[in-house]
DNA sequence: CTGAAAGCGCTAACAG
DNA sequence: CTGTTAGCGCTTTCAG
């Protein structure tokens, strides 16, 4: 009682080799019935669970998946409202854990903090079969050196060209399509004519390709913007996003008359600034946003956005882990497009409704 | 590069001993600087990766926390939607995530399915310190066998009265309140008069102290109800409850003028019956849930339902099993439960607005 | 501050 | 079908 009991207790207490104990539990047919309740009876007698440590150790794997992703808690969204605060962190989380579940895996996850020698992704890595990482969530040189050890998937951000991390496998949604689409939708179905985008400060793949879906829709449209976002914060979150747009309103010159965020959660923080302020949408401005998190379309108005096939997403990555670990799949570096889709709800002017998709 | 490098190969590389390797990861103080960076730059070199395994061996603990739940898939939840499929396990995953991050542990989960000597829960509990599960994931003898090796919690479903898992920490919502202030709202502010209730054949204690709470609210309004649900079904789910629905509408004698689901799937499944069969809720027929599932708002007519505190449990859970962890609480099993909080929305007759909590 | 040595609990050939 | 025998890769005293 006072020790975990091991394969050698049970053993003794069933009067056979630890080999068979080991037997019973890997390969229960090639124990004799008999042989095997008795193992079965005498591990139940002492609380017997086997060491997932040890079998790790010995057999060189865990049954285990993993994902990583950022420590994105976003203050403001901690609403008392479970269910707007779902991040999409937890959407691709659903999708890892009901994929790797067929596969007969189990899901580690953990969110990005700590420091030191000991890093998040190190922990994780050690104790999963193969994992996969939202983008930005790990400093690049650290992956580089794990995924020479064990598949890694990526998640968003597409693969840097010349990098290091060419050897990962890569999946990622069309954010330029999307972005490209919205606008468009904003400027020929609502003649919006002065739009602003509102992006981050640190380079990130993913919002930097909106930006260009954005650009590409307003110079096939003829509307004038500076190849810049008009504004750039630090983190995108609702309080960022409502200092941007407070800082558009104020701003010399004419008002945009479209705040288009490369996400919702700034999208959500400037609904609440520019409400503040008693300027109505999409009457006297638009506002967009890019994800679709549940939150987008439980505030007033609806928030019109670009939806990411999250769950979809967890699901692709698992699977390509699994093929990778099964030895199935071992050529090239594969690098998978998910399809977006565009939300229009009203703070674009669309009405709400079955429009969406 | 064809095998993993482990503390050898660092260590000969760096010219120390596997000891000064471990330390480095370990207590990075307790080594001179300059033997620190040789030994990590030899660890970067070689693309080292610490054995998650080989140091749960070692120390005993792996700084993770489990967390096992029903594969609990509702098909008919499969929409599209991946916010409106959002089951509440997936909220409780949520919560003990966060928690489970700000006491520095990782969180494994696994949903139940498969059978055999090596069950879930054991390949669950041979990998983490201690976990959490959601009741009635897993057979009650097999728990209480690894209970006494390791700290588990059980989530809703009251412990068994004089059954072996009594010494199980344990968190249950208010479950017999919650089904009590909902029906008496129904009752007295609706003027219902012939409820019925929609339980489960398989004994489920949740679902029995909902039925109680309903029995109560009856009796204290002098309305007469049969002491067993008016219908039990073999799932809850939505299918279920659309034939459940079905069954009561079509059974002789009057037609019930509410029907108070045991949960919102089932409520859910209802809902789109009852619009089949051209009955209009709540006008000739109110409906209620009970979990408060994103689902239940996005429904039309909105549900009303009990709304359990989700993430607030994933977070006790976290907190209890961190105390036992440490060491610092070593007293009886707890016993906790979470208040929950009565939803009014459109499906009993209250207008859609902020009455939700 | 660093090294040597002894396991941690289990799996995996290899023999019987 | 079952037992023997080596490790798996790391932590951890205990000495220096």
């Amino acid at each position: 009682m006072t020790v975990t009991p091991t394969v050698y207790d049970v053993a003794e207490r069933s009067g056979v080799s630890i080999a068979t104990v080991s037997r019973v539990y890997r390969t229960p047919d090639s124990v004799r019935a008999s042989t095997r309740e008795r193992v079965l009876a005498a591990a139940r007698e002492l609380g017997y669970v086997p060491s997932g440590n040890a079998r790790g150790l010995a057999s060189r794997s865990t049954g285990v998946l993993g994902l990583c992703f950022p420590d994105y808690a976003d203050p403001a969204a901690d609403t008392d409202d479970d269910d707007a605060a779902m991040l999409y962190s937890d959407q691709i989380i659903r999708g890892m854990e009901r994929a790797a579940r067929r596969h007969g895996y189990a899901l580690l996850i953990a969110a990005s903090l700590q420091g030191g020698p000991e890093s998040l992704v190190a922990k994780v890595a050690g104790r999963v079969d193969g994992f996969a990482v939202l983008a930005r969530t790990v400093p690049t040189e650290e992956l580089e050196v794990i995924s020479r050890r064990r598949p890694v998937v990526m998640l968003a951000g597409p693969r840097e060209g010349t990098d290091s991390l060419d050897h990962l496998d890569h999946i990622e949604v069309a954010n330029e399509d999307g972005q490209r689409e919205l606008t468009r939708h904003l400027l020929a179905d609502h003649g919006i004519r002065r739009p602003a985008y509102i992006g981050m400060i640190e380079e990130s793949p993913d919002v930097e390709a909106r930006f260009r879906g954005f650009l590409d829709a307003c110079r096939d449209a003829g509307v004038e913007v500076a190849g810049e976002p008009a504004v750039r914060v630090g983190m995108m979150t609702q309080a960022e996003g409502a200092r941007a747009a407070a800082l558009l309103c104020e701003r010399p010159g004419e008002r945009p008359d479209a705040f288009v965020f490369a996400n919702d959660q700034m999208a959500v923080g400037a609904l609440r600034e520019l409400e503040r302020r008693g300027l109505r949408v999409p009457e006297d401005a638009v506002v967009t946003g890019f994800d679709g998190i549940p939150l987008s379309r439980l505030v007033r108005p609806a928030l019109t956005t670009v939806r990411q096939p999250m769950v979809r997403m967890g699901e692709e990555a698992t699977d390509l882990l699994v093929q990778r670990l099964s030895g199935r799949y071992t050529g090239a570096p594969v690098s998978r497009m998910l399809p977006v889709s565009v939300v229009r709800r009203a703070s674009c002017g669309c009405a709400e409704g079955r429009t969406q998709s």
